[in-house]
DNA sequence: TCAATTGGTCTATACATCTATACCACTGGA
DNA sequence: TCCAGTGGTATAGATGTATAGACCAATTGA
């Protein structure tokens, strides 16, 4: 075979190609748009039958990273992100699994104290001071969502140099003592962006968002944060997985 | 099946499990020494056929992760030797430091003269007579390191008897009145094993070694042997310890 | 010595993966 | 309109993976 693929390792052929070529995605190899070589050539670069290659491209396409259009080619895709919602949410995690490359960017902060709805939400007081941050999630360079967040301030005191740094939620929790977070709810519904929010996601006046709340909890069920986070609507899709708890 | 393995996905089934009881043991859930639960309560754990986990088992013996006995059980094999860089370096305390046993066998001797290479690594004219002698360390039974000693003639003329007595190549410096030694430098890199080696060293062809170049001399400053020393990848780590003077 | 426990081997079956070959369907341009 | 290039489908066989059940062999302790 002409590239190191590993047969009899209990990894399929077909898995191996899958990730190879989304690495070169990722990688920059081939940019958002391009058409992929033609399976034949691809089946010959590694060494396979043309059906192993299928199986591999087929993955690919389900996992929306390229788009298969017969007679013309296979194409490198950028549509829509699909978002999963479940317990386990981590935006980096899931922009990567799509062969795209996530950032994040802290827009403002600001130190107040949390009204009747947060403070229910974080289990506190209401009057407890809580950090309110709002930060954009960007996916390949383009802005996917944009998000309040609310944090208990007296338990993550190091939030703002933390995110500053990392660009990272779960990395200021983790700076904390937080290892692992899960989502215990999530509301969605939807509405019209205004002009400060379509300017941020960088969307035309009068464009769809979905809007999100949803509860973090750290191990012991304790509230870790609250956000409530607006999506471009054209830009990303929310997947509800069955058979997950849903909490 | 109990716990998260998925089917069908184009990994293997044992190689899932292997990696995760590999995960358990680097992570301390099984402690070298320890013997791991029955095939049969590991197979219901997993939700898997016996001879499935008999698979991901055989995998991790190969690599060396677990020993099997029929009727006993199956075992946590010891880790990777770490094999420390320091100015003092006696390959029988630092086994012995981990509760390991010894020895060293001597592989092959000749007496030549030395090439430009040796004579500067050791201080002489070039085409001095010295002992090159080949020796293999194990560490429990097993091969750890190969090693190539080249050593002044004249100064050390019963370097063999000695060493064949008593497999040590401390005990031979003292036999000529070095009583200390310590190491001046040590170089590093990697490569494939041949085929020569790889016998020698009891390691599938194809593996990696590493290889050190390295000087000892005594008290005074003066070189005592050189040598070149292969040890097998998979068995033995090499720690460079800071903060030591690197010489 | 015996019985329980543990790993080792064998046979049979089902399904997944990979190969080989052939042919079909769609697209774009000559 | 035709044809070269592209992906789509079908069939058959080889090999890898996983299951099921039965029985053998070594170890350990009662």
């Amino acid at each position: 075979m002409t590239e190191g693929m590993e047969r009899g390792g209990g990894i399929a052929l077909w898995r191996q190609i899958a990730e190879q070529i989304r690495t070169e995605i990722a990688t920059g190899v081939y940019a958002v748009g391009d058409r992929l070589p033609p399976e034949a050539d691809l089946a010959a670069r590694f060494g396979v039958n043309r059906h192993t290659l299928r199986r591999a491209m087929a993955a690919l396409a389900e996992a929306d990273v390229v788009r298969i259009d017969q007679g013309r080619g296979t194409f490198v895709q950028a549509g829509r992100l699909s978002y999963p919602i479940r317990r386990r949410t981590r935006f980096s995690e899931i922009v990567s699994a799509q062969a795209r490359e996530p950032s994040g960017r802290l827009i403002g902060h600001r130190l107040e104290v949390a009204d009747e709805a947060v403070a229910t939400r974080l289990k506190v007081a209401a009057g407890t001071p809580v950090h309110r941050v709002e930060s954009l999630s960007v996916a390949d360079g383009v802005p996917i969502s944009l998000a309040e967040h609310w944090i208990p301030a007296e338990r993550f005191p190091r939030l703002v140099e933390v995110y500053a740094e990392t660009g990272s939620f779960t990395k200021v929790l983790e700076a904390h003592g937080v290892t692992d977070y899960t989502r215990r709810s999530t509301r969605v519904t939807a509405r019209v962006a205004d002009a400060l929010e379509g300017q941020r996601l960088g969307l035309p006046p009068g464009s769809a968002v979905l809007v999100t709340e949803n509860i973090d909890v750290d191990t012991a069920g304790t509230p870790v944060q609250t956000s409530r986070t607006l999506f471009a609507g054209e830009r990303v899709e929310l997947v509800v997985e069955q058979g997950d708890d849903p909490a």
